[in-house]
DNA sequence: AATTAATACGACCGGTCGGTCTTATTTTGG
DNA sequence: CCAAAATAAGACCGACCGGTCGTATTAATT
């Protein structure tokens, strides 16, 4: 790295190191990754990967950063640049499940994946992966917050309860996706919040039917 | 194994062993089993094991069959004393949360973490862990059917829709279970499920607040 | 009671894992 | 142009993995 504030060029291949691992771990689990095909895969020597980080577990945690850095530019940022209220929080619906859809990561997707592998495992990644997950569910619940008071949805609607919906329909779209047909199983997960904010709102008139 | 019909006494330590293998899958992942660990947990030798199951797949198809039958016994049959209906679409439902929070398996829901850990993993296992779930899938729509049948819900349902929705509350609330808070998580799966059938019912006075 | 059949055991095999260390190569500064 | 410092490489380590095999113990049969 350098002293000044120029992105050195150590930052770029560790960057390219870390979404490796995100797609990798995604296939074969953040605690199968092993760093002798990560290594392999980026053709550079397993060694190598010690000297910028001094464990598997401190490469782990990187990893899971970065999946969360993906996961912002590629979901949470387009969908800020729907309007605010429902329009928004389905433009976020979409484009989660539009990132599923296009198989961006083989393995379905990272956060889903890894909070399986280690909701029975305490320690330093099921922590970091727990404070991601509570920053996107009080993302989330912002999200339906802000269409609440727009006007939008109910004033007594119960906030909490309809986001934990919409994470629900989403987790699911990624799960059934493989075992089942994919396309019927993201309709069910957009039909699922449509059918909801079309319930609720006072104004249905501002929601598509199709992708945003 | 007798000839006759009588259960031998190698069926009860093959389920026994079965039953081991599946809370120990659940916590460090059904790859992540380790058969020597396992063995250690039973008190028997490893290779005793192979004496049973030829390879560890073997095994490890088996824990997913075992798996299913405790599946049935602990949720499929209670709900299936419930009266046809909305009652026994919510009675299963509760059940399944209750399965969840009594933690009679550790490491959360054997199903959840399985699918997620090999949903990117062709091979045996995942063919069997998708059979499984597709008659899950077809028993949820066969009793959202019946409560359609019964004049319970409206004739125009969407059966899959809904059943997607009730699955998809049950898949988030074993894994919000860990990361959030329990009681809310709980409180929240359970509430999708009632909001949705009190919008959808006819004669809401069947459905009631607390556990069944 | 003696022989046979079945069973359970633990040492052992090749291979892969995370991690270390010594060596060779490249880059940098004077 | 040379010395010094940083970097990358690959051999190597102990631990654990799935799986095998010869042996000792137990159970069943006559």
């Amino acid at each position: 790295m350098t002293s000044d504030g120029r992105v050195a060029r150590g930052d770029r291949t560790r960057r390219a190191v870390l979404d490796t691992a995100v797609a990798l771990a995604t296939e074969v689990g953040l605690d199968g990754l092993s760093l002798g095909q990560l290594a392999d895969r980026l053709e550079v020597s397993k060694s190598g990967l010690f000297a910028h980080w001094r464990s598997k577990e401190a490469l782990q945690l990187a990893t899971v950063d970065r999946a969360v850095a993906q996961w912002q530019e590629r979901i949470i940022e387009p969908a800020l640049r729907a309007p605010r209220g429902v329009r928004r929080l389905q433009a976020l619906h979409e484009a989660r499940i539009d990132f599923y859809a296009a198989r961006v990561l083989p393995g379905g997707c990272f956060f889903a994946n890894t909070e399986f592998e280690y909701n029975a495992r305490p320690g330093p990644i099921r922590d970091r992966l727990a404070e991601a997950f509570q920053r996107w569910t009080a993302f989330l619940e912002r999200l339906v917050q802000e269409a609440v008071d727009l006007g939008e949805l109910p004033a007594d609607l119960d906030v909490a309860q309809l986001a934990y919906e919409i994470d629900a329909f989403g987790i699911s779209a990624v799960m059934r996706s493989r075992l089942l047909d994919p396309d019927t199983t993201y309709r069910h997960a957009r039909l699922g919040l449509l059918n909801r904010l079309r319930a609720l709102s006072p104004n249905p008139t501002l929601l598509t039917e199709g992708p945003s």
